[in-house]
DNA sequence: TTTCTATAAATTGTCAACAATTTACTGCCG
DNA sequence: CGGCAGTAAATTGTTGACAATTTATAGAAA
């Protein structure tokens, strides 16, 4: 029995987290103390401490007296993350395929399978925060925790932008084979090759968002003179 | 008149961070909740959400019921941060490299300014504080906000490891033209070159360390058979 | 009906008291 | 003198009440 464990700020933090992969928490979701403090069974305490560090990564935004509401990356924002991902990722992915081992092939592999198989149980949120994880697996093979984190940051950002912009929902993203085709790279020990795929699986997914204006006061300034 | 403005949280982290970057606040340094409120002016609940977010930022240690200390990063963190930096700083120095105006340029040799007029006056706070500063600078002629707050990040961190890990204290580290010439080759538009310039920078920076066994207890173990 | 205002409700911000834990100290025994 | 309880002090963690602010509601006037 885990000894009746209660939540600290990290696990709120994780939990919040994680449902912003699956896209199951949508960009402006209002966040109000209350209602996570019942969820998690926690003081305000925690869950204030969970926000001050979400706000940290950009997966919240906290305004004073307004509380705490799911990021919403702007246009700029979004080209930013993806020209981060493109320079860390791209680092540490040809890191990563100079010290592998063969269980961590074998690891990756698994992964694949994974995937695979939340496809085919159409088990989208799975399926959405598999491929973020997959992301974060390749990262951790570099061995750079540092670079590791920030990279876990950034993807959770993904998340959010592709939310707000990716054209038909979750599903065309992060199709095709491109994640399979790394890790055989990797295994061959082309790091170059690898990183070559990687940049271009980035690119296309960049490029299958659309930025038209939707919403805000922002176009109303566009469309007016202002 | 200021209005007579009480300081926030965000103002506690930045003192703190620049107390770190002029070294004046050594790795293992207890920092005490009241000590601060008094310095500061402010509640312990202020105090306490600083402590959260420098210690996201690895820049302090936050252990449970035993309060905050300034963090001192492992060899193997070191080592870390500076093949980070490399990856991140080259990337955003090269896009600089583009973009620049003149009135970066010349923003930055004004800096450059600054740095020689702390060394006449032998203000070694102030000049350690500028070399960091000066690398936090480029990174914001890339434009990537999000980058630019991943290397600031790291500028700390290095502060804390020379301050650890430094050979002769703080002067040796940065010196000789390396700052002016990587603003030359800006300036020249030579990407390429400024990104060579910065890389071998940091390594020499990095050359300069030394790791030797010094205290703490995993040198215990490693000298007994454990 | 719409709009504006005043009031009420809900939500967030702050603070102080109290609990829990660690650290420092004193005195005792060897 | 050095080591070892046991107690006192100091520091951190948590909770709850209250203040400040925002948001929702209801009613009156146009």
């Amino acid at each position: 029995m885990p000894k009746d464990a209660t939540f600290n700020e990290e696990d709120v933090c994780n939990a919040i987290r994680d449902r912003v992969l699956e896209q199951r928490l949508a960009p402006g979701t209002k966040l109000t103390e209350e209602s996570l403090c019942s969820i998690f069974g926690v003081g305000r305490t925690t869950v204030r401490r969970a926000f001050l560090l979400l706000t940290r990564d950009n997966i919240i935004q906290l305004q004073k007296n307004k509380g705490a509401v799911v990021a919403s990356p702007s246009p700029e924002e979004a080209k930013q993350v993806f020209e981060a991902r493109m320079v860390l990722e791209r680092a540490m992915l040809e890191k990563a395929a100079q010290n592998v081992s063969t269980d961590d092939i074998a690891r990756l592999r698994e992964h694949l399978e994974e995937e695979a198989d939340a496809i085919a149980q159409t088990d989208i949120a799975r399926w959405i925060r598999l491929t973020g994880k997959f992301h974060i697996l390749l990262a951790e093979l570099s061995g750079n925790a540092l670079m590791c984190n920030f990279l876990e940051q950034l993807v959770f950002q993904t998340s959010l932008i592709i939310a707000l912009y990716g054209r038909s929902g979750a599903a065309p993203n992060c199709k095709g084979g491109d994640h399979a085709r790394i890790v055989d790279a990797i295994a061959a020990g082309d790091a170059t090759t690898a990183g070559t795929i990687l940049v271009s699986h980035l690119t296309s997914i960049e490029g299958q968002l659309v930025f038209e204006a939707r919403n805000s006061e922002q176009d109303l300034h566009a469309i007016f003179g202002t």
